[in-house]
DNA sequence: CAGTGGTCTAGACCACCAG
DNA sequence: TGGTGGTCTAGACCACTGC
């Protein structure tokens, strides 16, 4: 097993990478020019290269190349901050776009948590967002309306919940989350420029008022290798 | 981009999954069979089935073939139950199997936690569990002797909350919890004859006794497909 | 033993990106 | 336009499984 040629091969980078003679965000060699340095065909080096993607040390970028991955950001959901403020005070830079905004019907599901009717209508929100350039993140939520009438006509790619304490004085409190590790939607992954197949992580999160009233349902896509996840349970 | 042959493969199997014409724990025909009935090459076929195991629909038992995976277990830590208990709670079959079992000194990190001496001794516990016959979780942990003095002379196979409960007089409350998406250490996939490369979910756990002492470090390697994480945060 | 997946070769053409 | 990764072919040999 150790003397096969791909392990070999992801042996060599993963060392350069621990020993930074690959540096964060770094361009690898072509796949053809390591190819002839191993004396390897294509469908081996690029063996090495997607394990060492599954491991999160390397990345792709759309028929670019391949990068070494920059360090994860930490996401604490139980500390109700921002994702520009985690982002930020990591020494990170965020940026936030938004792809789509619209007003709809409520799905049965969505209604039946806002304890609406099933087709009032609900705020729709679509948004890529970035850590240092890369987008790592794909957020699609939908917005209880009731509780926050007029949102919709607000800038939608600042943090939301500082618009929720600055314009409505609300904050989020409880949370629902619901993690999953698996390959990423199609049309998440191709936002997120991710080739079809690579590992995702997956949350379903669903923010409550302090009187337990459903403020908005989350779902989020993130790269796997952007973000570890850190939760303090205290009884 | 739809018109891949993987791609197409892709959505074949999906479909006779979701329609449960394959059904749960069945076995996929050889990729030399599909490769045929579809005049694809193995490598093709390969993708297609690669991409369907990082989506979690099917995995490979190694050198015996591909087969749908069963439904997923949802864990959630902060309801504080067993894996036994929460595991047959929602219907399948719980089973431990017992790797290794040492007492060795602590290393610097076990020690700063459990407040005791850098080489103190700690019980270091080492298990593979499954779910219906299927190995989905390698468990190592550190256990703190001050705390739970003997514990190495018991049935170390069982549930160490119930172990805890009736013979310590103590329970698991506080916890901080760390999730990575991220491929397994090799170790930790050969245990459940994972291939290298595959995506798994590792989680890092410290438990607390009422008193915020430190009584066990767990390093859990979960197979993705087998678990999705519930978490309810109430403040 | 025959059949399986695991590894690997030596090519090819394509879509897309950068200069 | 030349170079990149993305897809794919048509083979080969090996290690291991199950009969």
């Amino acid at each position: 097993m150790s003397t096969h040629h791909y392990y070999q091969l992801q042996g060599y980078f993963r060392e350069l990478i621990e020993l930074k003679t690959l540096k964060s965000g770094s361009k690898l060699p072509s796949e053809r020019e390591i190819g002839e340095q191993f004396k390897l065909t294509r469908v081996t080096v690029r063996q090495a290269l997607q394990n060492l993607e599954a491991e999160g040390l390397i990345y792709r970028q759309n028929r670019k190349g391949w990068f070494v991955t920059p360090p994860a950001v930490i996401y604490n959901p139980s500390s109700h901050l921002s994702f520009n403020l985690y982002v930020t005070e990591q020494g990170f830079l965020p940026h936030t776009e938004k792809l789509m905004q619209q007003i709809e019907p409520a799905n049965a599901y969505i209604a039946q948590l806002m304890n609406i009717a099933e087709s009032a209508p609900v705020l729709y929100l679509h948004r890529r967002r970035y850590i240092n350039q890369r987008p790592v993140l794909i957020e699609k939520m939908y917005i209880n309306l009731n509780l926050l009438p007029g949102i919709e006509k607000e800038d939608l790619t600042q943090s939301l919940s500082q618009l929720l304490k600055n314009n409505y004085q609300r904050e989020y409190r409880d949370m629902d989350l619901v993690f999953k590790s698996t390959s990423l939607p199609s049309s998440a992954a191709n936002e997120l420029g991710i080739s079809a197949g690579q590992p995702g992580l997956h949350i379903e999160r669903i923010n409550y008022t302090d009187d337990k009233q459903v403020l908005e349902v989350d779902y989020e896509f993130w790269r796997h290798d952007a973000v570890n996840i850190n939760i303090a349970i205290r009884d």
